[in-house]
This record gives C-alpha cells, sequence and structure tokens, in this order.
DNA sequence: GTATTAAGGATAGTGATTGTCCTTAGTATA
DNA sequence: TATACTAAGGACAATCACTATCCTTAATAC
C-alpha cells in the first residue's frame, strides 16, 4: 500500500503556486518543466485540485492555475484528499457474513470492531495532515533552502506566470 | 491507495486464534472456511504473520497455528506490519532535484519538508493502531456479538484445534 | 483570427495485488 | 514403518489500480 506518486507532485506544486504573484496564474507548462514529471499526467493531478476547490485555473496565454485560498487556509489534508479522495483506506469486504455460527437472522449489527479501530487510526492519520497548513510548509522551506535558491525560484515562477 | 484485503483477513484471523484452547492449534482450513477466504491465499498472509513472530505454526495432523504471544502483547500494527510491511505509505522521488534553479553541487540537504509531514502523519496512523491491542478488541466484540454467537463460535473453534 | 490554455475522454503500458497450483519437509497416529 | 495431515514457500496466471500518452473541445488574450 502506497500513495500515487501525483501525491508528492501535487504537493509541490501547490507550494510553488504559493510563489506566484497576485492576480498571475502559473501553466502546467511551468510546474511540469520545474519538476520534471510529464505535463500531461501532472494535468491530472491539477484537475483533480481544481475540481476539490484548491486551486482555480483559467484559460488562455497568460492563463493557468494559482491557488484558490491563502496558503494558511489550505491543509495538507486538501491536497491529499483532492489526490487520493475521501474513501479510507482500509476496505471492510464483511468477512464476519461468512461466520458458519452466525444465524441467518443475522441483525446486521453495527460496524465491526476492527472496522472501527481501522477507520480510527485511519482519522488520526487525516487528523495529523490537516493539522500542517501550506504557510507552514513554506516556513519550514524557508529554512532548509538557501534563500539564493529560494529567491532564483521565486524569479523563475514571475517570469512565467 | 487502499490496504490489502489480507488485512483484513489478517485481524480476523488473529482475533479468532484468541479463542484456541491453550496447548492447541487451528489449522489454515478452519481459518479460511469460517471467514469463507481461499485457503492458498490466506495461506500468504498467515505466512508472514508466522515470520513477523505474531504467530506460530506447528506441522502434523494436530497441526496449525496459534497466537505467538499472549492477546494484550499483540497490536494491531503488528499483525497490519506483518502483512503490510514497515515502509511508509509516503514514497519521496526526490523530484526536488528537477528545480532549474538548483545548482549543480547540490548539497543534498536533510529530507525535504514535504516528506517530513508526510511521514509525521504515517506515524501516526501506526501510533493509533499500535494503540489497540488484540485483547482490546476481543472485548469490543464480545459487546457488539450476541453471548450465544460468541459461544458457538468458541465451541466450533475448539472442535477444530 | 490565431495562439495559448484548462478540461476531460480514450486508450495503452506497467506493476502490485489477488488467486491458484504444486513441491518439500516436518509431525502425529496407527 | 507407512500414512495422512500440516506449514512453508516457489512458480505461475488473472485481475485491477496506477501511470502515462494522445487527442478533442471550449474558453481567453492579443
Ligand atoms: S468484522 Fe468488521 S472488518 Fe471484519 S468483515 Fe465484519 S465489518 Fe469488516
Ligand atoms: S521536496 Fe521532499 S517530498 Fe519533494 S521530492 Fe524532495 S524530498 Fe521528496
Amino acid at each position: 500500500m502506497i500513495l500515487k506518486n501525483q501525491i508528492e507532485w501535487a504537493l509541490h506544486c501547490c507550494s510553488l503556486l504559493a510563489a506566484v504573484p497576485d492576480g498571475c496564474y502559473l501553466p502546467t507548462k511551468a510546474l511540469a518543466e520545474f519538476h520534471g514529471v510529464p505535463k500531461e499526467y501532472l494535468s491530472k493531478a491539477l484537475q483533480a485540485l481544481s475540481q476539490a476547490g484548491v486551486i482555480e485555473g483559467t484559460l488562455g496565454p497568460t492563463g493557468g492555475y494559482r491557488l484558490a485560498r491563502r496558503p494558511s487556509e489550505i491543509t495538507f489534508l486538501d491536497i491529499v484528499e483532492a489526490v487520493e479522495g475521501k474513501a479510507s483506506t482500509f476496505a471492510c469486504t464483511e468477512i464476519r457474513k461468512a461466520n458458519p455460527c452466525l444465524p441467518s437472522k443475522t441483525k446486521t449489527s453495527k460496524t465491526c470492531a476492527v472496522a472501527r479501530v481501522m477507520w480510527k487510526a485511519d482519522a488520526a492519520w487525516r487528523e495529523s495532515l490537516k493539522s500542517t497548513r501550506l504557510s507552514d510548509l513554506a516556513q519550514m522551506i524557508a529554512e532548509d533552502v538557501p534563500p539564493e535558491v529560494l529567491a532564483k525560484s521565486a524569479e523563475w515562477v514571475a517570469a512565467r506566470s
């Protein structure tokens, strides 16, 4: 079980979109080039983000994408769920129904204990993702990346917005 | 992204193995029949659990599996990691390396901020799984399932141990 | 009108999950 | 000792989700 690689792409793209000047848009082409990933496929992830209302796109030359909200109002969970979906990572196939000791007049009791525990863990994962915002990420990156690289990247983005 | 169905099987099997009388073993055949899943494939999950030291098997007639430790010393995490592996659910392909503004003399700084956040969420998920033990599950099930079904199941298991 | 863009449908290629079959070796019982 | 039963595990094939590419359509700026 592993998250799709689009998750990594989406997170990085949102991080980069946070550097786009106000009122401007950054096209898919630039995002794909910056990260060295296929433009066509990255487009699918961006479409998912757009549908989820995390980013918004506009057409034409000068078109592209920008964040739909301020970085402080976008969480990792928003991005992950846009690409990966909101469904729980644990799927229950109700194998308890096969229990030979279960009378056929099954009163379909509430969801079983196993599923409840797994769903609780899933919720803990999502809660953790929800606790980090895009603005927090920008701050972490600012501490990691040398200022000159950061400035150059911002310039690179601005030139294509 | 979704957990493999063997996770559900493994959890249920461990739950059932907790009902095996002391010194006895329950064979794969019985576990598969009880849950209505293919015996051959379930066997793979049980082998993984065995290798992880969660359960232990023995050969011959009267052979089968039993828990390797007391239910209070087996957590959901033990079972999930035995089947699903210990690797993080987030894989980083280092796409930041493609950044055109990054000088080639990359000093491979520490793992990036994005990965750190994702790994932290992964850790929260595992921590939640770790907090529930097999003995807790038995208690939850005892509250959910009618006593007569519970007794009949225990009888069913004992007859095949 | 032309160039550029997002949106999205259609369709392969790839790889992991799922499932089956078979062999090998250890164990209990008669 | 012979037999029946078991776990362990290797070798596949089938299925399905993920990855990737290509193409069409519609909106926008110039
Ligand atoms: S017992 Fe729980 S996890 Fe198992 S099949 Fe039933 S609902 Fe699903
Ligand atoms: S920035 Fe982090 S998540 Fe992105 S490629 Fe680099 S290490 Fe991986």
